[in-house]
DNA sequence: AAGGTTTGCGCAAAGGTTTGCGCAAAGAAA
DNA sequence: TTTCTTTGCGCAAACCTTTGCGCAAACCTT
């Protein structure tokens, strides 16, 4: 071994040890070929001189990285960054490793991680789509060339690619029977980007809910805003404009509930006496506010580790199979809901 | 090129063309050596082929794999996910990737992941201690064979790693300064593990700016917790049961700070009235909370960045020079601090 | 025309690991 | 003793890219 080398070679064991590259190879492989003898004396040998295989040098041969390329839309948002804890629990497990990069919210920049992770030669992607994304012809190459390729949350092409979703329809009908339950009448959703698949499902369950307490439908009471917390207070400043404003709104996502609060609270009304208040938030951040906030919580760790079980399916499976997780979200009665009767 | 072959090669090129590989190989490059009509028809078969480089091949021979470890407390907490967004935009800039990886706040862990990831043939890594992190001997292998590395925040052996932190002194004591100014008399201060650089700094800061207020201090005000939400709301509870109790808290950082905020409420005092308060948060947290918090950011993307520099200084100067780059922080008065006079 | 210089390529080695195949030695069977 | 089988190794090729060196052809100078 070279002095100053960082790290020790099979070619370094071979030469200490008077036999082959290959023999080490198999000796720590525990090939039949090679006698115990060998065997013990080479194992015992990598130990001390503390050798651990070049992960490029078995990459380069066998076409197999174990690294998995994650795509989010951002790294800040506890929402992700604890989908990400998930997905690198199962990864761990599995001795992979996560590259991970952050699309922005921009479909550009989303198109340009997927081309830089697959530079790197992972091998595959867990991707959340930006909200920007209404073309998926850059996941084409995973698709044809069958690279292992997950969407959570936010997914697409569901018939060629497997997902972890959660039931979007189920809890926005919860929420908007919980509303009607806790006193509200006049229910508001702000939702997001319309092509997005959970703002299409949390519309239609705002509207089975609706529809299920024999509450009319008003459009105007339907707002849309693009996930900034800028826009999610002029969304919430238009519905509070109306004629005769709603005395309940949810939001598609935490920093748009954040951003209602705020704009309520601005406005001198109470929550929930003035305008009831429901979100798709964390437990600690539902806790950190006053009121506490009613929110929908996100299993964002098992979604994950299902995310990271599918992709390895996928590896194990060379089969074109693909399946979609849908998971249960649950709804935590806190203090911003419940009027008093 | 085979069939149902993911990556385009040299070879695949060279047998186009052809030409040999190290040919395709001195094209691409614009060596001297190749021919202008060669080159051109070399690049304009890799644009059409979509050739990218294998790294593995490449970083097997160069023994520069372009990857960096970021080893990070936990993956959730808004101050790490930021810190990380700021390091991930300069390795961007440079053509690398990070591969981050949750120390989850154990030594374990931490001696784990760093292994782990020297197995992968990072070039280096970025590192915020564990709060567990009291021995530091599994840095020793980066530092001895002269691997880039690089602290931030929690930091240990300054005098053989660069490192980016805030000026802690300073904060705490314009913090305990600014209680002063806004009426506070009786102020107490939440610190973290003892051993850790930040739980030191802070506490010298705040005894720095009593002495600075003519205020004298009391050992009683000093309190310790261990970071999790529980043991701050003991602490905090600890404080609120003095004969004397504070009317004035700050904490070490943001979970610390939302413990406290919750017991003082749920005790039904006033913030800030009856207990001003003043935490270590990010201005998104800050505002979210009610009342909106007067806090000390740190600029923690810059934060990141300045990590990222110092990684690619160390990598592109091979000297065993360090640097410790001491960024300032910011106080925004807003409405959890200044008592009414 | 002969000798020297420049140009523009190809061969082979290097990095580290795995694995098919061949070979020699040892052991077993006829 | 001879032949067959098994054991336990080493050689070399494969993966991909870069780069030192050599060689042949073309061009320039004497």
């Amino acid at each position: 071994m070279q002095k100053g080398k960082r790290h020790v070679s099979l070619k370094d064991l071979a030469q200490e040890l008077g036999v082959s590259i290959s023999t080490v190879s198999r000796a720590l492989n525990n090939h039949p070929d090679i006698s115990p003898d060998i065997t013990q004396k080479v194992k015992k040998l990598a130990v001390e001189l503390n050798y651990t295989p070049n992960p490029l040098a078995m990459g380069l041969l066998k076409q197999a990285t174990r690294m998995i390329g994650v795509i989010v839309p951002d790294l800040v948002t506890h929402f992700y960054s604890s989908i990400i804890s998930g997905i690198e629990a199962i990864a761990e497990e599995k001795g992979y490793y996560i590259l991970i990069t952050s699309s922005g919210e921009s479909l550009q920049k989303e198109i340009k991680a997927v081309e830089n992770l697959l530079k790197t030669r992972v091998e595959g992607l867990i991707v959340c789509l930006s909200q920007e994304t209404k073309t998926f012809e850059h996941f084409d190459k995973l698709i044809q060339n069958n690279i292992p390729l997950v969407f959570f949350d936010r997914v697409c092409r569901t018939n060629e690619v497997s997902t972890v979703v959660v039931d979007n329809v189920q809890a926005a009908q919860k929420i908007t029977k919980h509303f009607y339950d806790s006193g509200s009448r006049r229910i508001a959703y702000i939702t997001g980007p319309k092509y997005l698949n959970i703002s299409q499902e949390r519309a239609m369950g705002y509207m089975a809910g609706l529809k299920k307490c024999k509450l009319k439908f008003y459009p105007e009471l339907l707002e849309k805003c693009n996930l900034s917390t800028k826009d999610a207070m002029k969304a919430t400043a238009r519905l509070l404009d109306l004629p005769e404003p709603p005395d309940a709104i949810f939001g598609i996502n935490d920093t748009v509930v954040f951003a209602a609060m705020k704009e309520i609270k601005r406005r001198g009304l109470r929550i929930p006496e003035d305008v009831a208040l429901v979100g798709f938030t964390d437990d600690f951040h539902s806790t950190v506010v006053d009121p506490a906030l009613t929110s929908v919580t996100h299993p964002t760790f098992e979604i994950g580790k299902e995310a990271a079980r599918l992709f390895f399916k996928s590896i194990e499976n060379q089969e074109k199979e693909t399946e979609q997780i849908v998971l249960k979200t649950k709804l935590v009665v806190r203090n911003s809901s419940v009027k008093r009767s």
